[in-house]
DNA sequence: CCCGCCTGTTTAGCATCATGGACAACAGGG
DNA sequence: CCCTGTTGTCCATGATGCTAAACAGGCGGG
């Protein structure tokens, strides 16, 4: 019962959103490899594993770390949240599912058409929110999505991300993040 | 600026104190194998290193993750320790330079002679303790040492460890744990 | 001393990994 | 349709990991 070090990768790899030749490229090795690798008809030495992942970037033990069955969830709908408050307090909380959450709290607003940045944002720890007014597009890693008022967020934030007011009236957010990037 | 994996397979070698040719044994490699691991002089493929990990045992993750550089201090002498209380009030803090520390409390004695059995305990967590009266003898992974009145220790519980009581009258320890195993 | 047993290191040779390039399949545009 | 680009897979060859066995040094007992 060996490591699968291939689905690893090709998981790493699909969240990412990278071909085969394109983290090739990054990585400084050939496609070929990364094919046999994800194929698991080689072991790779850990130096060549390391190159891979350090196209990526991703640490070895970052890699060995992931866990593979339990892709987290990283978009949730309106009534996905789960509500942890009760009488006149109304907390619903974000991500309750999953396990060793670690964050804190911020409160955003967007002029339309604003933007992070042309480049994506990538940083350690996690985050996550709730939209509150307006429309937000959220990009993480391969995926992307436009999230409306009572609809929300979580991510780790070392994957590439990016916010965009795509709507006509300002955008806020309830947001929080561990540890503090600001 | 690759991963210095000898290092770290030498240093945990070192932790369980084992010999190259007994690690190779329990993993089914050359002792060899371990020899050139160890000087750098191979990069070993995932497949080979787990193996090589799987003697000891240890997982990939837990290799990676090992903090090579900062190899905890084990035994504390009498005046190592830090008082944190006032007043009528002593308590005197083990290994209070180490974070992110995780434990709970028991007041132990032990007979001469006695000891906590003829194998050596590996369980999950952490523990630690002071020695109130007697003389207990401590071995930890390969490191072994009597400790008396005043002195104290703190290491991981996963690392092989026993107690023997080596002096004439009985010994009494302060101790904790995390998670409890009792 | 010599012996046995331990330690880690080295080397020749074989097995496996990694490369560079060819290949088929698929998609979008002219 | 062709053309051009993408995708992932496969193959021959050179590079490297891994094994088996020999080697040198240390230590204790006869």
């Amino acid at each position: 019962m060996s490591i699968d070090v291939g689905a690893r990768l090709r998981g790493v790899r699909a969240i990412y959103g990278l071909s085969q030749r394109e983290l090739a490229r990054r990585a400084g090795v050939t496609n070929g490899l990364i094919s046999l690798i994800e194929q698991n008809r080689v072991s790779p030495s850990v130096g060549s594993l390391k190159k891979v992942l350090d196209g990526v970037p991703m640490s070895l033990a970052e890699f060995f770390t992931l866990d593979i069955e339990a892709a987290p969830q990283v978009f949730y709908g309106d009534d996905e949240l789960v509500e942890i408050g009760s009488g006149d307090v109304s907390l619903r909380l974000v991500a309750a599912q999953r396990a060793a959450r670690q964050l804190s709290i911020l409160h955003e607003r967007y002029a339309p058409g604003a933007a992070t940045g042309d480049d994506a944002l990538t940083h350690r720890g996690e985050e996550g929110g709730v939209v509150v007014r307006g429309r937000i597009e959220l990009t993480v890693g391969a995926g992307s999505r436009v999230l409306g008022p009572g609809e929300a967020y979580y991510f780790s934030s070392t994957i590439p991300h990016r916010f965009r007011n795509v709507g006509r009236e300002p955008c806020e957010i309830i947001s929080a993040s561990a540890p503090p990037t600001f």
